[in-house]
This record gives C-alpha cells, structure tokens and sequence, in this order.
DNA sequence: CATGAATGAGAATTCATTCAT
DNA sequence: AATGAATGAATTCTCATTCAT
C-alpha cells in the first residue's frame, strides 16, 4: 500500500521540508545572527544539500524574511490565544500574568522560531530590517493594548507613559534569553514574578496568579 | 639616522591608530554583528588598507575581543565614576537614578562603544562569547551592588530576587537601542523617569532627581 | 483504459511540444550563446517545467545539436526551394538575388531558427562545434554550386576563389544579424543591391531583380 | 642585488598581472563566449588563483569590459598606424589594401585580443553589449572614412551606400574567423585579394599591392 | 507526458589572513 | 607602520541532471 495521493497543501512534502528549513534556519539564526548564518549549516540542519533549500527559497533573504514573520506570528499567536483563554471577569492582573508567561514561553521554546527574532534582530540588512519593524509595531501594538487596558483599570499607574513601558517590559522579557541559563527552567517564573511585582506596585496578592488547574 | 621621539605609549602613532580601528570596529559591529562585520569594511573606516590591520591586531577575534573589551570598560568607568561623584549622603533613589542615566547614556554615546557590545552579543562566535560572558559577569556585579545596597536601605522592596531584577533592569536598558529613535534624544529621560517609578513603587517624588547644577 | 489515438506522428502531441522546445531554444541561443542559455529559461519559454524537457531531449548538448539541425535546414531548404521556384531560363544575375534573398531571409525570420545556428556558433563547446561544422560544410556546398555556376556562365569574374568568395559572401551575409537595426526591415535589400553590385562588378542593369509577381 | 625599487607605473608588478589576466580573459572569450567563460579558467590560464583576480578587477563584467576595450583598442591602433605608415601619395587602393590587411592581421593575432571582441560580441549580457556598441560605432567610423574617401576618389563607385558596405566588408572581414582554418595562413591574402577585386571591380592592375620592401 | 523535489558540481564573489617590500 | 599583492576557504546562488509519482 503507498501512502495516498491527494493531500492537503499544509502537509504536502514540499510543506513539511519548507517547514523543515525555517526551523533549521531559526536555529542557526538566533545562534550565530543574519551575517553568520550560513545557509550550507541550515541545509545541513535540515538534512537536504545546500542547493535544494533554492527549491523552497529564492534566497537567502528570503528564508530570513519567512523566519521572521513566522517567529513573530508564533509569538503573536501564543499570546494572544492565552489571553483569550481567559475568563472574561478575569482581573488586569490576571491578564499581564498571563501574556507575560506566554511571551516568555514561545521566546523559549525549544525550536527557536521566537527567539530568532530578537537575536538576530540586531543583525539585518536594511532591506530585512524595514520588514521586522512592521512586524513589530503590529506586535507591539498588540501589547499597548494589554497595558493600556491595564491603566484604564488602575492595575497600573495613572503618571506611567505606557509606550515607554511596554518598550521597557518587551525589552526585559526578550533579555531572558542572553540571561536565563538552560538549566535553571524556574528562572523564568521569577522573571514574571518580578516583572509583575514592578508593574503592579506590589499592590496585589498574588500578583494575579491563576490556579494551576480550573 | 632620526633622533629617536620620547613620546607617551598611549599618544604614539600606533597608539592612535589602534583606537582609531577599535572605534571603527565597534562602529561596524554594532551594526552588522559579528558575522556581518568585515575586516576590509573597519580598515576603510578608520582610514587603512586592509594589511594593516594585521600590524596593530593579530586577527579578527583578537580586534573584536579588545572592542569587547572596551566597550565594557567604557560603561563601566562612566556608572562608576557618576556614582563616584555623588555626595556621600545622597539618597538610594538618587544613586539609581545617577547609575542608570550613566548606562544609557554609555549606551547612546555616538562612538558605539558600549553600544557594540549589547548590538553584537548574540552573534559572537563561542570563543568570544565566554569572553564577553567574563565581562558581563563583572559588570552585573557593580550593579548587584547598587541595587542590593538600595534594597538593603529599603529603597528596593524587600520581597524582590535582585539578581532577576538586576537583569531586567539590564535587559530593559539595553533595549533602548532599539526602540530609541535616534531624533528622540528626550526619550531616555522617559526611559530613566519608568524605570525609576517601577523600582521604587513610585513612593518617592521626583525620584531621586538630582538638581542639574549643585 | 482509454481508445488508442491514432495520429500522424509529426503532428503527436509530444511531437508539437518538442518543436515548442526547439523554437524556445533558438530564441535563447540565439541571445545568450550556448554557456549562457540556461535549460531552466528554454523551459520557461516552452510553457513547460524544467523537468520536462528530458522527456523530450536526453541533454542539453541533445537539444542544442538539434536546434543547430533544425536551423540549418531551416536556411537550406529556404534557399534551394527559391531557386527551384525560378524559370528554368533565369539568369544567373536573378539566381544569386534569389539566393542571396532566401539566405537574408532565413537569417531574419522571427523565430530565430537559422539566426541561433550563426549567433550561437562562437560559442559551442568542441562536440557540438564539429557536428556544427559538418552542417556548414553541406550548407557551403550549395552555395558553392550557386557560385560556381554564376562564374562558369561569366556572371562572376573567372579571376575570383569561388571559395574564399563563398566564405565571404556568407560572413557577409550573417553579419547582417549585428548590423540590422530591428525597425529598418529595407535594409537587408540594400544589403542584397549592395552584395549583387559586388559580386556583378555592377555591369548588369538592375542586377536580375525579379519583378514581383510573374 | 634587488630590483629596482622605481618602475613606471606601466610596468609595475600589478600592471603586467593585469596584462596577464587579460589576456588570458580574451583568449577564454575568444573561445567560449560571455556565458561560457569561467573566471576559474581565467585565473588559471594567468596562473593565478581564482579569488587573486578580484585584486585587479572588480567583478567578470569589469574584466570583460577591459578585455573588450582593449581588443578595439589594438584593431583600432594596428590599423590607422598602417594607414599613418603610408606615402602621403598612396593610392586608394593601396589603402584600401593596407586598413584590410591590417584588420585582417589583427584579427587573427595570436592573442586574441581582436578576436574575442568578434567572438563574444553576440554573447553579451544587456550592460556590456552596450559598451560594445559604443566601441563598434567609434571603430565603424574610422573604416567609414576610409571607405568614403576611395569613393570621393573614384575608387569605389558612386551608386554604392557606404555604409552598408563598410558593414558588408567588417562582417566579411571577421567571419575569416570561422572560416580560416590555423594551418593555412595564407588563405588571409587570398581574402585581401578577393575583397579588393570586389571593391575595385577589378579594374585597378594589382589592386594597390604595395612592393614588399620600400 | 508532465511535474515536483532533490542533487552535486560549479558559477561569481567575499572573506580573513599572509608576507615581501 | 603601512601597503600591495596574493592566497584558499567560504559565501550565495545557478546549473544540468535525475527520478519517483
């Protein structure tokens, strides 16, 4: 028996190699930066030889923009499903505790596609560079949201400039990454912890815990 | 035969030299990375041939480690020398402040010098990374530092992990090289004024601003 | 299973898709010489993957050597239909214009058959340029009998090599593809005026043009 | 003892490498086109390795460049200095002789220089067939004086278009190319004889032969 | 018949590095 | 101190070719 012919797009062989490639390419990426990923490492990561990534990407430029935009829609994706996993009579805090988990967890996941968007951040062409910042003003606004919100509801002071904030809050989470050490998986629930207590003025018991189960 | 020139090591020719190729280099990694960077790119910005590099640096990870190297020193010089210059009874919410707007303004100091070594990190190759790791370590212990003695005083609430605070308050920092336009100098004092109001719960008016002048 | 269909072989599918081949390939070669035509824009051209073409052709040094084929039977059989059109009484005078014209005409006709055999004939690579010279040796048969005729009749002066006037001729009529500004069409008959007035030492009146019709 | 330390820049040790480079570029060119040359084959032909011509050229498009200039160049020089070598009471044919047979010389010089600017010339990428176009009209017109001259002199007759003859003539002229096989050298003067016979109409004894010797 | 997916060799170009001068 | 000239490995990308489907 051979396996069936008609598949759907989404898995389609050529889907999954091209699948294959960016999570090789995020890999090296968040590694190594734009400048020294080099292509032979992500074909070799992705168990193909080097010219038949040209099968899947024109260039170069290409992969890295895809690998942007999915690590960036990954991130989106994570946070914003959490929050709307929420109860609706959740509390403001409740909320911040909630997408800054979520935040922290795609940035480390494990296959990188978060990650490789900080690290190489830095390291782009001009071209690719105008391509991550929409990315990140459609991210970040999605963050003024949530501390916007926040203020209206007094979670968060009334004299804070909620802009500079976020960039502040987006800018500790992402440091994480250089100052979380792999083994010390815990690090990353204080980072929220503290990361709350300073929002929230330690005002509020718990800081907004959610129960583990129901 | 010359009569042979008494000249200070650190004004010599070369001496004058090697600084012009390390600020060339930071210049360059700060925003091509590591990988990005080229030798033949920082010669041509500091005014070389390419060979001639070679007299004043063995190779490339010798030059990137010395404007590693630098850069922390730079940082480091300019937070410990601000704090030097405070009155011995200056508040814990003053000597945040003083130390905070020193960084930031290593940071965005128009010779990358600090600015280098944040842009880069990510993208050092591993020999160099312990390296940098090594000076990191050593600037994060000055600001444990300042920050314990704020919490020892009760500027810094008790309950919070300094060490986690420490690398946000780092992370959040350094991410303004990012999001700071470079026509919105005034945006760091916003930076300076957040960061404060979270660290210290906003308990204390103005914040430990210190009078411009006495 | 489906009804056999009985077609003309010269008129099969594959048969119309492999001259769709062909022409693309003239075009190419024609503009880009052998090292710089790339299978990939034949295909391309011929409405097909790239893939595809090796239904149809083992290699390209196969489907360059039939496209060189195809276009110097292209030129030949222009030329020696045009003189077997003649009246048998025709002089040598008309016989030379009437090839001359065939030849000219060849040459420019939109589909680049016999223009990719000249253009692309520099640049062949050694096993082709000899199956390329044996075309050219039967094509310079014909028209050493064209020549030899017009002098043996007294048309041409008995003096001349008959072969290095061949050559000659042919170089000169080639050439023609560099010097030909696209939207000056009149210009090859005063190419062909010009070549008869030489070959003829303009002694005949109006060259044996043929009028137009009868 | 050493060599000299001054030496012109003619001759310095870049230029004869560059010399070599060219040479060796117009030999590759002559044979395999544009599309069909390999920078690889170039550097080794001027026993040089691949990444070392890059030193002395910017890119292939550049060393093309150069290889085509300097090929006009030299067909160019040959033969206006021939026609400058002549009494100033030469006849026109004897002109006529003199451009022809120094075209001819240049062409089939065993360096190529000439040549590849005929053989590459249709393999040309947009950019560098420019170049080439403006080469060719700077050239054409020397030989359109010349042509125009014997005219206004009665050398060659009235009712020819000039033009069009000096394009028939260069295209006869290069296609000797293909045609003269390496081991008869003397087919050469076979062709000067047969176009002058041509041109003159065969009405000058000798067609302008100069005496070998003074 | 034709496509989709891959390969491996080779293209042009850039890189860090060397060394005689 | 600095340059000029070269090297060899690595880069991105293109090529002709293969073959299962």
């Amino acid at each position: 028996v051979t396996a069936p012919k008609v598949s759907d797009p989404a898995t389609s062989k050529a889907a999954r190699t091209r699948q294959r490639i960016v999570e090789a390419a995020a890999h090296e990426l968040a590694r190594y930066g734009y400048g020294g990923t080099s292509l032979r490492q992500v074909a070799a990561a992705a168990q193909l030889q080097l010219g038949s990534l040209y099968f899947h990407f024109a260039s170069k430029d290409d992969l890295v923009a895809e690998t942007l935009r999915e690590g960036v829609e990954f991130a989106l994706t994570r946070v914003t499903d959490a929050l709307a996993g929420l109860p609706s009579d959740a509390s403001q805090a409740a909320r911040l505790r909630t997408a800054i988990t979520a935040h922290l967890a795609a940035l480390h996941a494990s296959h990188d596609r978060a990650a490789s968007v900080v690290r190489m951040a830095g390291t782009l062409p001009p071209d690719l560079r105008q391509e991550q910042a929409a990315h990140e003003r459609r991210y970040g606004q999605v963050w003024l949201n949530v501390l916007s919100e926040a203020q209206r509801d007094g979670a968060i002071d009334q004299e804070l400039d909620v802009r500079v904030l976020r960039d502040i809050l987006l800018g500790a989470m992402n440091s994480t990454l250089n100052t979380t050490p792999p083994a010390d998986p815990d690090r990353n629930d204080r980072v929220v912890d503290t990361l709350l207590y300073l929002l929230l003025d330690g005002r509020t018991e718990g800081h907004g815990r959610v129960p583990a189960d129901g």
